[in-house]
DNA sequence: AAACCACCCAACCGCCCTTAC
DNA sequence: TGTAAGGGCGGTTGGGTGGTT
């Protein structure tokens, strides 16, 4: 069937996005929180079909959003999530919170896929075939049951673990904004910011916001990576340690931590095969 | 120094799903 | 119940960048 696209009308502006527009987009979120996208541009008086909007957000401009080098740990969840969920970005975004869906898809079909198929021409014992060995093992109602389940622990414990995260590490200044749902909008402002210093330092030859802050991001993350002050990272990489079990820092009365725990060095484990029935055992039993 | 090439990634496109009416 | 609109998602593209010849 399919829809005529939203884009097609006349002065609907394509392309790089500019500080300006970023601006806009982000000081319009702040206000309203995002959402009902259609109604930013004629709100704004932006020249941006609402999809566009939406994009820009989501891929870039929200907050809490980690560009820069996959981490080794992220690089297995990635692989093992693919090749459980296979090419369902947005669901395994959901496990990195920090990269957008976009981001992983990009990674994968860059990076990781050249990769995997070098690792499969080389190696059996990659763990893509144990996964899929397992996959094949179990039916598909039982799969998608334990999908569910699945990300529906991520998603609770991932809340739980971002609230923790944001009431420790509020400054001042988020705090004071707090008292509002859309606090963590502050930090786009440092987005803009840093997105206008790399825009304002860079180049004239750097055609848009979006190069100018991707290389400096890239050029910082290369060099200081794990420097929390300087780091172009909206967010600290923390929520996904903890996320991972990673930290003591434990949240008391966190019932979905320790099943998540285990999913996640099920999921970081090399030997995937062997914890699958753990994995289910603990599934049926949350459902 | 310039031409070429491969890679990266932001952004677009088109389809599907959900929801409101 | 049917239809239209909005939003979400995955695939793809194209321009910029950096490395190589």
């Amino acid at each position: 069937m399919g829809r005529p696209p939203c884009c097609d009308k006349d002065g609907v502006k394509k392309g790089p996005w500019t500080p300006e527009e970023d601006i806009t987009l982000v000081s319009y979120i702040q206000q309203h929180g995002p959402g009902n996208w259609r109604a930013i541009p004629p709100n704004t008086g932006l020249r941006r079909c609402s999809k566009s909007c939406r994009l820009r957000w989501t891929n870039y401009l929200r907050p809490g959003i980690k560009r820069g080098n996959f981490t080794d740990q992220e690089e297995k969840l990635i692989v093992h999530l693919q090749s459980l969920l296979g090419n369902r970005w947005a669901a395994i975004a959901t496990y990195l919170p920090e990269r957008t869906d976009n981001d992983i898809k990009n990674y994968w079909n860059t990076y990781l896929k050249k990769k995997l198929r070098k690792l499969e021409t080389g190696g059996p014992d990659s763990p893509i075939g144990s996964v899929k060995s397992v996959r094949r093992s179990i039916s598909k109602g039982q799969w998608e049951r334990c999908l569910q389940t699945d990300v529906d622990m991520a998603k609770r414990a991932l809340s739980q673990a971002l609230s923790m995260e944001k009431e420790s590490k509020a400054s001042p200044i988020d705090r004071g904004l707090s008292s509002r749902p859309s606090s963590t909008y502050a930090s786009s402002t440092e987005n803009i910011s840093r997105l206008l210093a790399g825009w304002m330092s860079g180049t004239s030859s750097k055609p848009g916001v979006a190069h100018a802050c991707s290389a400096s991001v890239r050029a910082d993350t290369a060099s200081s990576q794990g420097s929390a002050s300087s780091s172009n990272c909206i967010m600290s990489p923390e929520p996904l340690e903890s996320l991972l079990g990673l930290h003591d820092s434990t949240p008391e009365g966190s019932e979905a931590q320790a099943p998540l725990s285990l999913l996640e060095s099920w999921l970081l484990d090399e030997d995937a095969g062997q914890k699958q029935e753990n994995f289910l055992d603990m599934a049926t039993d949350y459902m």
